[in-house]
DNA sequence: ACCTGAACACCGTTCAAGT
DNA sequence: ACCTGAACACCGTTCAAGT
């Protein structure tokens, strides 16, 4: 009588412990090669299934449809994310340090950052990444409900950085050009005087560069946010 | 000789100023609406001719293919964002707004979490949304880039808290169980006993709620980080 | 100027049939 | 237990042809 509502790849047992033919983590590893070389949108059962040389469909065999390999290659992307343990340095540090991880890894993978609203992060990966983050918010004095507050804000924070920013990479394509960005940005912001004087800025030159200062920025003023929360 | 690497709808020219026949706007209304039913995945080019009484192919003489289209549905979400004028409310109050209106917005639109990390925003609701938070930032005190980086910080944690809840909501589908996801989330935990506190506490009873509250802790210890900025 | 239909090269998934 | 191929019901996009 309790109708199933969530389904999810973690909340199934796996066919098999062992088989002897092809086996989820080969077709995981070739999916991850596969979406990093090409993309979501060139990830299909089909050419994955050629390229492991096997048929078109034997890989249903070992995942049920296509968004379950998602979740698993998902889970993938929060394995690169684990910061070292807390260990003796100050939990600012430590957080400062998942927080870059998790930022290096999307853009690694960039396929990643669709994933995140589409699939929870129910991965074993993910919810190791989540206890560490639990330890080092409970090691800087945060108690109850602010524990997960604490850990859902600064996961926003890296996730809301970061998703944009391959937006940003993706549409200007492999060479960055700065003037062709200045143009496109003077175009758009027509008619908003107070967003034009960003234009002559030096913003555009080194985009990476300032995005690391921004994402920097955004990280302390939030560190320091919750600090407060901590002395009330 | 300069290639062009950026394609958007937003930096050529519409093919007419004004149609006899189907119109964009009519196009752009009618694909958020099937959008709203049936989700990104819902969408296709043949099924939202169809419900405009045209041939399979015919839009493709208004929109050059389908991301041209997708961004300016996502642009239709960003007007939905605008929050009132500045007018002589503190910036507090006024950032909060936008904040608030962001997320709403998403929630209604669930599939533009999807377009968040796969087109920039560089529509003219957007540009509007972050003229207006310019100002206010600029109100707020900040000068030169930490005017960018606020505002980049501000969004991104209104990004990042709601993409992932748009992920939670649509894997729990439509009704909600508190005993079934506090079973998903303890399988999951598995291992992780720091985690499993988290189980037993009331969080799961109306995550509604809940997430208001961790949004709200969230924006607060943001703002208070970035006031201190301010100070220094 | 606008719309159509046929056609091309793809998809995910099911399922009976093979070994 | 594992893999295959054919088949179904879809996609986005191009393009010659119509009005």
């Amino acid at each position: 009588m309790t109708g199933k509502q969530f389904t999810s790849v973690w909340v199934r047992e796996p066919r098999k412990p062992a088989s002897p033919g092809r086996s989820r983590e080969e077709i995981v590893r070739a999916a991850v090669e596969m979406l990093d070389e090409e993309g979501l949108s060139g990830l299909s059962m089909r050419k994955l299934g050629a390229k492991l040389g096997a048929g078109a469909t034997s890989l249903y065999w070992y995942v049920a449809h296509k968004d379950e390999l998602l979740e698993l290659v998902y889970d993938e992307v929060w394995s690169e994310m684990i910061a070292p343990d807390p260990g003796r340095v100050g939990w600012r540090d430590s957080v400062s340090a998942v927080a870059h991880g998790m930022r290096q890894a999307i853009l690694r993978h960039p396929w990643s950052a669709d994933l995140i609203g589409r699939l929870p992060a129910l991965g074993p990966h993910a919810m190791l990444v989540a206890d560490r983050m639990r330890k080092m918010i409970k090691a800087a004095g945060f108690t109850g409900k602010e524990v997960d507050f604490a850990i859902s804000t600064l996961t926003a924070y890296v996730f809301g950085m970061t998703i944009p920013e391959i937006a940003w990479n993706t549409a200007m394509g492999d060479r960055y050009d700065a003037d062709e960005m200045r143009a496109v940005v003077t175009r758009a912001a027509a008619g908003h005087p107070d967003m034009l004087e960003r234009i002559d800025m030096d913003t555009y030159d080194d985009p990476r560069a300032i995005r690391e200062m921004c994402f920097d920025f955004g990280l302390v003023s939030l560190l320091d946010g919750l600090e407060r929360r901590l002395a009330t």
